[in-house]
Order: structure tokens, then C-alpha cells, then sequence
DNA sequence: TAATAAAGTCACCAATTGGTGACCTATTTT
DNA sequence: AAAATAGGTCACCAATTGGTGACTTTATTA
């Protein structure tokens, strides 16, 4: 018969690599990808280094196991696509926009993968790229593109330049000294300007159509 | 009397502080840096480590120095300033945003330089950040505020948002599987996509005065 | 309950890290 | 030429890194 419960809590391989799991993004949070080592990790888990070959196979398979385990864009997907896109999908768009940009400001986790993300070459960051790309993919073909038609193209280009403005400015936010273009990112008067300018970008690219 | 001609190569001080710095950006272009670590510098310079806490005080220090000495504004200031700004200085911004994109995607020493700076925290880095914003703040006090009036702050969150996208688009491009919305940003059809992207959002600007 | 497998610990290794004292060697000054 | 100064090398140190073999402890199963 089974026995689920309550099993010794500090004998469990599934715990313990949760455990591993919890180092890493609290080293992530805190210190940086750079402090991302073996010997550091075991001592924020409270466990002995070995255990992280013996589960993971390694440093490297850990951390991207912790990538693979990070599904950022769930909140993304939360957004589900109004029934009213007779307007292009112009407001859920820019609702849209609006909201990951908050929200990017938001998680420090997301952040630093983003920046890990430009910083280093990783497998599992090509998957989590392709994922995103896979979503964004979903919601051009379905929205924007029937819509723009021949001018599909350009539409993509803008929002690959706003939508990147949006990280680069949040990332740029969270270093010290974050005024960019004499905008003080960090208050929120700043930020409501450049969600102003989010907004206004986004009706111009729809008014051209 | 002077005698300024042909010392030994191998016992100038100045000489052998260059090789520091000239070791530095190549580390920092081959390897990242991370790798920016006293015993590489060294070895890769050719020198005794030794000499790093002699002539700069240790690896910070050299690091701080090397990125002092970069004034990667130079090309921008070369940029002089168009005779005819009657349009607001539409035509010099538009070709010095262009011109940006295309620079920084070319610059991989600026590239690392600004990843790096998103990702720790440095005295030296803010005074870059700092020399940048000055120098933009020249330019939009003299060209886009007085065409704006009171909607001069509108456009500077405008020209955040775009500066930004071409900074994160141009990092992006650099790593492995850069399609970004669709978009292959390491083909000159993708970035010219990209280009005419930043031309439409800056007429579109340009046209709500 | 005895055997077996899995969970977890400890001690140790080699390589690399940052850092320095003692030394040698070339250049300048007197 | 002798002394003083500055450029440069070498050997060594302690701390940290990644990695593993031998061990103990707990859980599972026959």
C-alpha cells in the first residue's frame, strides 16, 4: 500500500532539489549570476555540494533546470484575448504592453534572466527564447497581422522596438542613477511618461494603418 | 637634456599600463566579464600581476580605468549639429538614432560595455551614465525642447522608449536564435525592418506636435 | 529481520583565485 | 662610477573553486 504521508521531511530527493532550486534564485536575487557557483549554492541550500551532481549532474544542468522550471510568461497568457479585437487588437495590445512593463519592473527574477539571458550562451535559454517567441508568434498571427495585412511587417518591427524599449528601460531602472533621457525611471511620474509614450506610439502604428 | 627617443620597449611604464588596458577589452570581448580576473589580465597582457596593484591599485581599479577611458560619445559628437534644425531637428535626429543602431551592433567592445553595466553596480559606470546624459541633455535642450514646448517631456519619453529598443535590440542580435518578434535581427532585411521602424515612430512624433 | 538501495555527510584533492615580500635589473641622478 | 629610484620577475601564501571516493544513516523490500 502507499504510504504518502509524512515521510522523513530531510530525506527527500524531490524536497532537496527543490531546496537547490530555492539556492539558486535566491543567489540569482541577491548576488548576481556571477556567485552562481557550486560550493556557494550548497551552502544557501543548507546541503552538501554532492547532492548537486548526484541530482543535477552538475552546476550547469541545475541552473538549467532552474531556467526550464521558470514559465515567465504565464502571467502573459493570463491576458486572455478580448472578444472585442474588431479594433485590431489595438487596446488589448496596448494593455498588454502596459502590464509587462509593470510587470518586468516588478519581478527581480525575470529581470536578471532577461540580462543573464543577453550575457551568456546557453542552451536552455534558446529554448526559453524560442518558447516566448513561439507566444508572441500566436498572438501576431491572430491579432495584428489580418489586420495590418501587407503592412503585417512593419507592425511587427515597431512592437519588436517598443516592446524592447520596455526591458531595456526596466533593467536600466533597477541600476543606480536611472535617468534615461532626462526621465527619472524610478518614480512614478516617470514611469507615467513613458507609459504615456508606450500608448502613444502604439495608436500612431494603429492610426497608420 | 631630453632623450625622448627609443627606450627599452619593455621598461615604460605608460607602455606597460596600455597592455593592461589592451588586455582588459580583449577579455571582454572573447571572453565576457566575467572573466576579468587579476591572473587572466595578467597572462593574457604578458606581465606579472604584480604590476596591476602597482600601477592602479588592483583589478577594480584597472577595470575602472579601462572603462574611464573609453568615450564611446566620441562618434556621437562627431555628429555635428545640422545648420538647418527649422524642423525641429527631425532629419539630425532620425539619422543619428539610424546611425546609433548601426554603430552599436558594430561596437562589440560598447555592447559588453552596456550589458556590463546593467548587470553590476560601478562608481565608474555611473560616471559614464552621467557624461551620456549630460550629452544628451545638450542636445535635447538645444533642438527638441524649444520645437515642443510644453510637450518636450512627452517626446523625451518617446526618445527613451526608442533609444532603448535599439540598445536591447542591438544586445539581443548578439546571442544565439535572435529572432525578436518575428523579426531576424542579424539579416539586413530584418534590421532594416528595424530601421524603418524608428523612422516611422519618430515622423509619427514629429507630426503629433 | 536481514539485505539492498537510496539519501546524505565528510574529508580530501587539484586547480584557480586574490594578494604580497623578497629579489633582480635597468635607468637616472649625483 | 656609486647611489638611488623605478621597472619588472619569482616564489610563495591563504582562500576559494570544482569535483570525487569512502563513509554513515535512513528507507524499502524480500
Amino acid at each position: 500500500m502507499q504510504q504518502e504521508v509524512e515521510k522523513d521531511v530531510r530525506r527527500n530527493k524531490e524536497q532537496t532539489k527543490q531546496r537547490f532550486l530555492d539556492a539558486v534564485e535566491d543567489i540569482l536575487l541577491t548576488k548576481g549570476f556571477a556567485a552562481l557557483k557550486v560550493n556557494h549554492i550548497a551552502k544557501t541550500a543548507g546541503l552538501d555540494k554532492k547532492l548537486i551532481y548526484k541530482y543535477f549532474g552538475g552546476t550547469e544542468q541545475l541552473l538549467d533546470d532552474y531556467i526550464r522550471t521558470k514559465d515567465f510568461w504565464s502571467n502573459v497568457k493570463g491576458n486572455k484575448i478580448s472578444d472585442d479585437i474588431t479594433d485590431g487588437g489595438h487596446k488589448f495590445v496596448e494593455k498588454l504592453l502596459l502590464s509587462q512593463y509593470d510587470y518586468v519592473a516588478k519581478d527581480k527574477a525575470f529581470q536578471k534572466l532577461l540580462l543573464w539571458r543577453l550575457t551568456e550562451q546557453r542552451a536552455s535559454f534558446k529554448k526559453l527564447t524560442d518558447a516566448q517567441e513561439a507566444n508572441g508568434e500566436l498572438l501576431l498571427q491572430s491579432i495584428s497581422d489580418p489586420y495590418f495585412g501587407p503592412r503585417a511587417g512593419q507592425f511587427r518591427a515597431v512592437m519588436a522596438v517598443i516592446i524592447a524599449g520596455t526591458y531595456y528601460l526596466d533593467l536600466y531602472a533597477a541600476v543606480n542613477g536611472s535617468t534615461f533621457c532626462g526621465i527619472d525611471l524610478e518614480t512614478e511620474r516617470g514611469r507615467d511618461q513613458i507609459k504615456r509614450a508606450l500608448s502613444f506610439l502604439l495608436r500612431s502604428t494603429y492610426n497608420d494603418k
